[in-house]
DNA sequence: GCGGGTCTCATCCTTTCGGCTGAGACCCAC
DNA sequence: GTGGGTCTCAGCCGAAAGGATGAGACCCGC
């Protein structure tokens, strides 16, 4: 019994490779996308065993909301994530999407089809170091800041004094520091070069 | 007559995809490696004629150092970069090191086959996109921080504080806060964030 | 040997940042 | 309707950062 396969990755040269690689007896590539909005709509005609897809899919809709949408189908494809970077909050996002698992392209092209064929029987796949950073992320969950505060931050990863916050805001200086001193205390540091440090670090800018 | 090329790129699965979409009656595919070193060792024996070559490459040497080295052999292949990000630092330091020229990795397959054509021939290819920022790179150089200023700045963008890097470098915090203050007038920023965030910009981080 | 760049350190001063505390307004859920 | 979360704002204070200026030690190249 073959296993049917559809890739969803913004490079054409990465789909070639993933067919070149995976198209044996047992698994067969039925279609590629190129954006998660393609992949969508190749996934609700071609009802593939499992979906393929990277993370980054330049200008379109992510790799997490795509997963998200491609398990709402009916029947829904198990969705492998593959990706070149290991960023906690898409992990996490990915995963709580409804994906099957997670690797990393630099692995080699027997991992992956072990991996298809793995997330098509239902199990969970992740690379070797990154469940161990998932299982970590579990027991220390990632802060949950407020969307006022993500935009406070974002302008301070810009290097945004309070004041230029404030005004881009239309807020005044004491409101950014007040949500300052929440993302700090969220985040647990004690000053905004370190709060943009493990910003970055945990995927959250 | 045909081109012969030499793969380097960290994932297998890109080689493939390469391979698959390069091998044609002009074109052929003489050796795959993954590494910079290994590029190297290969490209002394097999004289490509072209090297196309990722710029991260793992753990090992990165692109720059293997372009520089590539170049420096007896026959010299011509270099072409192949890369998903486009980092100016790096840009200009693969050019500098003489590579041939510059492609983004989303480009499609045509693209790449006629930019090992023309990398044969001697001309220099570079992403239209990446083009115009080179340039403009080129009127307004990188800013050069010497290695001291590269290592406060490292430390700045972990979020120490001045005491902190003062401590990590074994000098006082006066001189830390000199080092910060050079950093500051060549980057042209005056505040420790915004010369993070400029530094990650132009790919000195 | 002398200028120039780098690294080191210092003092003085102002501004910004961050900690602390408190509080009003709004909205939503229980 | 009460409690909790969010967003807004305020004042006070100490600590950190940043600007200005100067200077000694070292190394390298002309």
């Amino acid at each position: 019994m073959t296993t049917t396969v559809l890739l969803v990755d913004d490079h054409p040269v990465v789909r070639s490779g993933l067919r070149s690689v995976l198209d044996t007896d047992t698994l067969k590539v039925v279609g590629e996308a190129a954006t998660g909005e393609e992949a969508i709509a190749l996934a609700a005609h071609l009802h593939p065993d499992v979906v393929l897809c990277d993370l980054r899919l330049g200008a379109g809709i992510d790799g997490i909301r795509t997963t998200a949408a491609l398990r709402a189908l009916d029947p829904a494809p198990a969705v492998l994530i593959l990706t070149t970077f290991d960023r906690d909050a898409e992990i996490l996002g990915a995963i709580e999407a409804g994906a099957a698992g997670y690797l990393l392209k630099d692995v080699a092209p027997e991992v992956i089809i072990d991996g298809i064929r793995r997330a098509h029987a239902g199990e969970t796949i992740l690379s070797p170091d990154l469940a161990a950073r998932v299982l970590k992320g579990m027991r220390n969950p990632l802060p949950k800041l407020t969307e006022r505060e993500i935009e406070v931050l974002r302008l301070m990863a810009t290097g945004a004094a309070n004041r230029e916050i404030a005004r881009s805001l239309f807020v005044t200086e004491a409101t950014v520091k007040s949500h300052i001193a929440h993302i700090f205390t969220k985040l647990d540091v004690d000053s905004r070069s370190r709060a943009i440090h493990v910003a970055q670090q945990v995927g959250l800018l």
